[in-house]
DNA sequence: TGCTCCTGCCTAATAGGTATAGGCAAACCA
DNA sequence: TGGTTTGCCTATACCTATTAGGCAGGAGCA
């Protein structure tokens, strides 16, 4: 009677990795249970319920979405970060569908204040400053830029723009361009 | 023994109620059946399934919030048929959460196309003649705006804005004022 | 080596949601 | 008035979440 080995980050792991097959509604004690060939309460050791678990989900997603931005943005500034920034996202919402929305869960506050979201939002600002807006356009700049990706690749998940044309990758550059030309704009105001 | 005349119509409106009361993911045919006093199985009769009952919420809210923006847009053009499109989605979302979330459930094609859903593209699309856009901008024009409106509004409600200055009613108008001076360079081009 | 404790997964049990099958009585209709 | 239909009911089965408490095997100590 060999012992699984659970812990909370091999459970967050594979809750991650379930939501990407099967939806991140689909991640259920039950079904990380059947995944670990072990019973349900077991898994109660380890996690304080199945909210708990979702939420450690979300954070594993913040952080590793975090990470990739960082990535792609590093070393480049203007448009090409704009664009590498705005990448990054759609990528690894297409890649990893369940993590990105586990990604959008609702934190309270506290907990918000103490994941990468925080890092999120300082790349973007920091996205803004090759376009040197001012005190309170870059927040709501930031606040733009968030919606439309997030609007854009929840659409696009949703299926939205599967059946018809012109592809959705093309909307996707033509409405990179427009942000950066618009916020290009918006800086010599 | 008054019988309560369930129907599948009166279920829905009471759906709705419950999604903007509780939330949507808090609607249920128990809950439902508990705010008619009535027990589970009977909603049977009327609803095929809890999916059912969603989809019929979703097309409802569908419907509705397609009433109000074309309500709102009747008899305006350029930037103030784009504010009141937009603000007539923030609004339809602010008062009735529940069935704003309704309103982005997935719905298969067929239904999707036999839905109000359609009726929001020609709108947005309606919309944009103010502005004189060629395709394929047009299109790639509508799904901007679809993206920045339902992102905006699904940030604001799962309370993004909420902690940080400036207000989001600031953003908004920003975000709209930028919209359509982006539209009106686009369509000069 | 043997004892003990603790950890980790187990069984048992409750509660709530979904869904189906079949019953019964009120309402409708001829 | 009697038959049929309609509409809500009971009974039942299954799934998920969660808590309580049990047991066994490995870790540490003597």
């Amino acid at each position: 009677m060999e012992r699984p080995g659970l812990t909370p980050e091999r459970l967050t792991r594979a809750g991650a990795e379930l939501a990407d097959e099967a939806g991140f509604d689909a991640v259920t004690i039950s079904a990380l249970a059947r995944r670990f060939d072990v019973k349900v309460p077991s898994l109660y050791s380890h996690l304080r319920n199945s909210q708990d678990l979702r939420i450690r989900i979300a954070l594993f997603a913040l952080e590793e979405l975090a990470d990739r931005v960082a990535d792609a943005v590093a070393g480049r500034a203007g448009r090409d970060a704009l664009a590498a920034f705005a990448d990054a996202y759609r990528e690894y919402a297409r890649e990893h569908p369940g993590r990105y929305a586990a990604a959008r869960l609702r934190l309270d506050p506290e907990t918000a204040a103490a994941s990468a979201g925080v890092r999120h939002a300082q790349m973007a600002r920091a996205i803004l400053r090759g376009y040197d807006l001012d005190e309170p356009a870059a927040t709501h700049a930031v606040r733009m830029l968030g919606s439309v990706f997030h609007g854009y690749v929840s659409l696009e998940l949703a299926g939205g723009f599967e059946h018809s044309a012109p592809a959705a990758q093309e909307s996707w550059d033509w409405i990179v361009d427009s942000l950066d030309s618009l916020l290009r704009n918006r800086s010599t105001t």
